[in-house]
DNA sequence: TCGTATCTTTACCAATTGGTAAAAAGCCAG
DNA sequence: CTGGCTTTTTACCAATTGGTAAAGATACGA
């Protein structure tokens, strides 16, 4: 996850960040993340921010342009982590395995990165209003890539005949679901979390959809 | 749908609210639906609800007794919709037939009302803090009862060994995507909702899940 | 048609919120 | 140990937001 901006007018090879500059911004993102991914945008303040960063209010604004910067460059530095689970899918490797070991490690998202999960959850159902583009030049050619991947496969007959796209919205459902969800997922399960239980079972789940 | 509240004092069997009262709560109530879903609790204004509403401030203050209050009862009227699906699943019936329909009918609702999807999923990734007792009075009791007759299918032999609760997590998580994460959908599908193809996924999937 | 109860508008608050200006305090190379 | 840079604090705004008081307009039964 990189850090972004500030001084960035182009590119000095120099050590850009001081110590502390590195650090308090880090403290920011952090105290951001928790705030953001639990209030959504516009229910987040600053106040809130810089209480949980231990800073003051001016003082954010010192190292941020504003409460947007912020939000954007949240999610700007999580979108690599995001999608890596989806890039390590091998072409080379076996069809079953791959697709399988994806949804593990896209359920383990959601056991590390939940509130990483939440914050993106928040920006889409809001219509994704700060990250349109990043969904088209980011997502949606990995996506492609994806599907395509798996229509080769099914073609091969190494998996059964299924709609790829439709196969990775379901992937990405019922694995974020248990973040997202969390809330309702606890009260249902007597307070918890249900992610080992979800792993045999999405593991089934899968195994039957795409034997051939 | 019940309405609710304003007068409510105990229970005159009068005809308690006006024609008025009637289409004034209905309209502002449409409107905070809208408003509501889109940003969220603290997202949504009094004002945006007003304007959308096409009534001023204080006269929606006059209606209700204030924001938390219709958020509240938005939440409360929804709530019987919401759970009607898994209401309608029969004991008596086919159990692959009946998991199947029930699959089918909560993807229509994400057809058919997908601000009230958001409005829930909203509520849920920030902990649902309006609706905690509702989780545990209104919802949890009818999972209790659908898992222990799943269960019961399961152990008839009728229905493939998965566990009940992660079924139908899954299964709500699958269909709601469609409406929550529609903006997503949007792009990846070149503008489609993805809605047909996923009755189809879904009917697959969860075929193949459960056949014993 | 008139009077009363219902409904709507106008004119306001007080609190919160994102953001700024500028002084004060740290930090550190020479 | 000092002068110039970075960092932090203090003291403010202007705009927004949920909410209220009370006057004004409307509906409607008698």
């Amino acid at each position: 996850m990189p850090t972004s901006s500030i001084p960035a007018p182009s590119d000095t090879p120099q050590p850009r960040a001081s110590r502390i500059q590195r650090r308090n911004r880090k403290r920011i993102l952090d105290a951001a993340l928790e705030v953001f991914s639990q209030h959504g945008y516009r229910g987040a303040t600053l106040d809130q921010i810089a209480t949980e960063a231990g800073l003051s209010k001016p003082n954010i604004l010192y190292y941020f342009a504003g409460k947007e910067d912020i939000h954007v460059t949240l999610l700007n530095d999580l979108m690599d982590t995001w999608l890596a689970p989806m890039r390590q899918i091998d072409p080379q490797g076996d069809p079953m395995n791959e697709i399988l070991r994806y949804v593990q490690r896209k359920l383990e998202m959601s056991r590390e990165f939940p509130r990483e999960s939440r914050l993106f959850a928040n920006e889409i159902l809001q219509g994704a209003p700060r990250m349109g583009p990043h969904l088209q030049t980011g997502l949606k050619p990995l996506v492609d890539d994806t599907a395509a991947l798996i229509e080769t496969w099914i073609a091969q007959g190494r998996l059964a005949r299924v709609d790829p796209r439709h196969l990775i919205f379901s992937i990405w459902a019922t694995t974020q679901h248990y973040a997202d969800f969390g809330a309702q997922v606890q009260v249902l399960m007597d307070g918890g979390d249900g992610l080992d239980g979800a792993s045999a079972f999405l593991d089934t789940l899968y195994r039957r959809l795409l034997t051939p």
